[in-house]
RNA sequence: GGGCGCUUAGCUCAGCGGUAGAGCGUUCCCUUCACACGGGAGAGGUCGUAGGUUCAAUCCCUACAGCGCCCACCA
């Protein structure tokens, strides 16, 4: 039986728990090995998150589609794991470490700090997965995955090592953006402009060879900054070839004797050249290069072959704690800072001091402010302005990056992206909504190199190791590379150990010792380099595995349009470079979901709205239903709470609903056949099923989840527990016949449609309702509706009764299957007109009558008869057929047939025809004339506008037939009511 | 500076070339035997502005205004 109420929080976790007894969400379930296969790998949560309604909506997504595809028959695996998130979970760990007052990670050393991480993913590992079960997720959780578990390590450090020897990986010095409080590079993408508030320094330059007077402009030259302490790593000034007023300085330029300025403060003389990079409109037209320091000066340097001076070090010496302490130049006691050296050290130039030594082992802030107290001392600073500017900040440490010069690795993403952009141009991956292929190709089209190295700990290992002269051994394993030294060194006749070479017999000896000292790099890979393989890896990549064959490439990828670039268009790359085929056909992106007045959810805002907090309140199935609803193509989603709960009520209408059937008998019968139904309430029902299965089945195909929603959840309250329950009380509450047996099992038939439909997005509810209210199964007998779920009653799925909280149950019977594995409808040959032409005119006739009487205040008690006026054969049957149902509907006393309205009476139009309803005395006939006059100018307003069009000559030449046909048949219609309007009208005054 | 998107009922949003839709809110009526997390009936939009294309424009095009997002090396 079913209970009273439905309560989401005592039901879900036990369906949860069935499915997973049951095995449904498995894959290559041996019924359906010759299915066609559906596969979604997941986009994998940071193992230590938690979840959020971003999580809430796009698990929800990827659920719908994986139940759908599951009911309509396919081998569905949804590919569940977790991603290691090296920068979050490592500064999660690192926080922990400091609220605790423990040891930092740099006094622990990397072994007991990532033996901490991995005690802190084992503690907290579990707790997401655990929380996208709550939202009913059927992912395969047997073949959940972890982005540095064994297997995936595995792939990483084979694609890495591939691309390597194929050159698509390489290491190369160049600037990188370097996060100052994190201490590592970091890439492009994790670096976000922030629009900052600051000041342009005009600084003075004075010439070589001149003694400077700043009253005296002949005797420097004035460059603009918006960040005076890079000066001291500047190594030229630059001016455009075209600039007149700097003719003098382009000429010497040009004749290869440029001229010269001494840098304040350093007093080091730095070339003024000629560089087209310098906009005359800029500033003052010339501008202070610092090669270093800056991404443009550093293309700048490249080309006009600049010294680079590198003025800033990490200094990794310090805490881990102390956050900004990116210092400047370098600590006593080593005079020259190691790191603020020409780069050219090979040329042998003069180590002469290049950083004063009162500015070194400064942090930045305090650096800058100090050299523009002592260049204002010497006059060098001839104007400060307020300046606006865009600056870099880290997105995870929200601190200002800095262009620093330094060796990574780098994938030449150039080349791994022509391919994945013609899989899109070509169609092999759909994006929908199409217009972010837009965005894709813009990226992808104008892609750099993809710096993969980070100064990190959690995470995979840089497979690279090195001789102690420098030679690289890059390999899969640490074995792998020590034969491959050996091998090196063997070939050239010496072996480096111990910071030496050795020949002769010492080699001999080294040989025979096998002795090679290698030093692994310490740098690990920016995590989405492990996403990027997600869609093979999963799939057991690089083993030829079944799983790999059978789901690659994946169906359908579900994610936010946040992450195209971060992970899209880097699985796209990596798929095609490895397994010469996409990893998905399409890729859905869905919106960001904001609070209800748009702002975007975020901690520190404190506009969370706990998707958790929600299921507790209103249940998974509302959450879910909530996030479908709103989930429409290219827009935003503001969810408020309000909305759940609109949902909520929904589940609970079904509920009732269900119960209802449930009090009148209505149980499944298994050998029931709509088709047969005679009834025509009951063929009506089965056309209107049929039609809601198409709608929601065509719209969930088309990735048009609001669609799909807005379709079942019509079809469920406004079709079937408006009219088709309340039309079907009169048979129900009845005295027994065949009509009632037959609108019984249809009843329980059509609830069984809708608990169907309505499963990908109420899972839960959904199985309840299937479970409870299936027939008992006479043990021993296979009950199965169809051959499918026949074929999943196996041990697995009968051990479900005996499953925890079912056999104490009372309202628990046996269940034949599981909703989740019952075949979606497919309801061909349900069509009938007939049907919908007459419940049609029945809900037309109750709705006008309801109408009436609301608007004429006949209180619900007052009985009155209806009269048909001049009704055709066809109608005077319907009313015959009808009466009890709309005595009881409509609250009309009884039906009779008039050949016009009497005088006094309210006049109805339902389908063309007129019906009566002699309310005289009962209502305020001023009350009705205005009815009437009210309706009258609506359909004034109808024919001139129709007029119009049709008097309209090009109109009637131009417009297509049909359309031109439909406006004389609703001219026709409209002339007809206004017609009996005037009759009506016409009566009310004889009548007074 | 480029690119994308949005502007429709009080609110949140669908729709998208041929008579404006939903949910919530609101007003009125109803404790009718599934459901007050309910039932019934209403009110409420010149579809941002101005042009254009078309027989016909909320829908297509152009410009403008406002809002939002993404990308970008400008001193």
């Amino acid at each position: 039986m079913i209970d009273k109420i439905y309560q989401p929080s005592e039901v879900e976790g036990r369906i949860y728990a069935a499915w997973e007894k049951a095995g449904a969400f498995r894959a290559g379930r041996p019924e359906r090995a010759k299915a066609e296969p559906f596969c979604v790998v997941i986009p994998p949560p940071n193992v230590t998150g938690s979840l959020h309604m971003g999580h809430a909506l796009n698990n929800t997504l990827q659920d719908l589609l994986c139940r759908f595809e599951r009911m309509r028959g396919k081998d569905v695996l949804w590919q569940p794991g977790t991603d290691h998130a090296g920068i979050a979970t490592q500064m999660v760990v690192e926080r922990q470490l400091m609220e605790h007052q423990q040891p930092g990670r740099r006094e622990m050393g990397r072994e007991a700090f990532l033996k901490r991480v991995w005690e802190w993913k084992a503690e907290s590992g579990g707790t997401i997965i655990n929380q996208l079960k709550r939202l009913g997720a059927s992912c395969d959780w047997s073949r959940e995955r972890f982005t540095m578990d064994e297997g995936l390590s595995r792939a990483v450090v084979k694609v890495f090592v591939a691309l390597y020897r194929e050159g698509l990986i390489y290491k190369d010095k160049r600037l990188v953006n370097w996060d100052p409080k994190l201490l590592t590079a970091i890439s492009d993408l994790e670096v976000v402009q922030v629009e900052t508030k600051g000041h342009l320094w005009h600084l003075r330059y004075p010439l070589e060879g001149q003694t400077f007077n700043p009253e005296d402009p002949s005797t420097f030259i004035v460059v603009a900054t918006t960040r005076p302490e890079t000066m001291l790593g500047d190594t030229a000034v630059a001016v455009h070839p075209d600039d007149e007023r700097y003719k003098e300085f382009v000429d010497a330029f040009k004749a290869g004797q440029p001229k010269k300025v001494i840098l304040p403060l350093v007093g080091r003389p730095i070339p003024i050249i000629a560089d087209e990079y310098s906009d005359p409109a800029k500033g003052t037209g010339a501008v202070k290069i610092t090669p270093a320091h800056d991404f443009n000066d550093f293309e700048v340097g490249k080309r006009r072959g600049l010294d680079q001076i590198s003025i800033f070090t990490p200094d990794a010496k310090l805490k881990s704690t102390d956050f900004d302490d990116f210092t400047f130049g370098h600590r006593a006691p080593n005079p020259i800072a190691p790191d603020a050296v020409l780069a050219d050290e090979a040329k042998g130039r003069a180590t002469f001091n290049l950083i004063p030594a009162d500015l070194r082992g400064l942090d930045r802030s305090v650096a800058r402010k100090r050299i523009v107290e002592q260049l204002e001392a010497g006059g060098f600073v001839s104007k400060i302005e307020p300046h606006t500017h865009v600056v870099p900040h880290g997105d995870r440490s929200n601190v200002v990056i800095e262009p620093y010069l330094t060796d990574q690795w780098y994938v030449n993403a150039k080349e791994l992206a022509k391919p994945a952009i013609a899989a899109v141009r070509n169609g092999r991956s759909k994006f929908v909504p199409q217009n972010w292929q837009k965005t894709y190709f813009d990226w992808m089209e104008n892609i750099q190199p993809w710096c993969i190295s980070r100064q990190l700990w959690w995470g995979h290992q840089i497979p690279v190791w090195y001789g102690t002269d420098g030679a690289e051994f890059v390999e899969t394993d640490a074995d792998v590379a020590l034969a491959s030294a050996i091998q090196h060194y063997e070939s050239i006749g010496e072996r480096p150990l111990q910071g030496t070479r050795v020949t002769g017999n010492e080699y001999a000896r080294s040989l025979r010792e096998k002795k090679v000292e290698l030093k692994r790099d310490e740098d690990v890979l920016d995590t989405w380099f492990s996403s990027a393989l997600w869609p093979f890896s999963t799939l057991g990549w690089p083993d030829e595995t079944p799983e790999l064959k059978r789901y690659y490439p994946t169906s359908v990828l579900v994610t936010g349009f946040d992450i195209i670039f971060f992970w899209v268009a880097r699985m796209m790359m990596m798929g095609l470079h490895f397994m010469k085929e996409v990893p998905f056909h399409d890729v859905y992106i869905h919106a960001l979901v904001r609070d209800a007045s748009g702002a975007k959810m975020s901690k520190s805002k404190g506009n969370v709205i706990d998707p958790l907090a929600i299921i507790d309140d209103y249940g998974a199935d509302a959450l879910r239903f909530t996030l479908a609803a709103m989930a429409a193509q290219g827009r935003d989603i503001k969810l408020s709470p309000q909305r759940v709960e609109g949902y909520r009520n929904f589940a609970t209408k079904l509920w009732n609903a269900s119960r209802f059937a449930e009090m009148n008998g209505c149980a499944r019968v298994e050998s029931f056949d709509p088709k047969t139904a005679k009834e025509t309430l009951n063929r009506w029902i089965a056309h209107e099923t049929a039609k809601a299965a198409r709608e929601i089945t065509s719209a969930i195909e088309a990735y048009k989840f609001n669609d799909a929603a807005a379709a079942v959840y019509r079809f469920v309250w406004n079709i079937y527990c408006d009219w088709y329950l309340e039309l079907s009380k009169p048979v129900l509450t009845g005295p027994d016949s065949a009509a009632k047996t037959e609108t019984q099992a249809m009843v329980a038939w059509a609830r069984d449609e809708i608990l169907k439909l309505l499963h990908p997005f109420m899972p839960f509810i959904t199985e309840e309702l299937w479970g409870v209210t299936a027939p008992a199964v006479i043990p021993g007998r296979a009950e199965g509706a169809n051959p499918e779920s026949r074929m999943t009653m196996n041990s697995e799925t009968s051990s479900l009764d005996s499953g925890p909280g079912a056999s104490h149950r009372p309202g628990m019977t046996k269940r034949d299957s599981l909703l989740a594995l019952t075949p979606w409808p497919n309801l061909a040959g349900l069509e009938d007109a007939k049907a919908e032409a007459e419940i049609g005119w029945v809900i037309d006739l109750v709705n006008a009558i309801r109408s009436v009487r609301s608007e004429m205040n006949v209180p619900s008690a007052t009985q009155f008869p209806l009269l048909l006026c001049g009704a055709s054969a066809e109608t005077k049957a319907r009313a015959g057929r009808w009466s009890e149902f709309l005595q009881r509907l409509a609250r009309v006393a009884n039906i009779e047939f008039a050949d016009a309205p009497p005088p006094g009476s309210v006049q109805l139009l339902v389908r063309g025809e007129v019906a009566a309803l002699p309310l005289k005395g009962l209502i305020d006939l001023d009350a009705e004339r205005a009815r009437l006059e009210k309706e009258m100018v609506k359909v004034l307003a109808d024919i001139s506008r129709i007029d119009a069009k049709l008097s309209n000559a090009d109109f009637v030449a131009r417009a297509p037939e049909e359309v031109v046909d439909t406006e004389r048949e609703r001219r026709e219609e409209a002339e007809a009511r206004r017609g009996k309007i005037l009759e009506a009208l016409e009566r009310l005054k004889g009548a007074a």
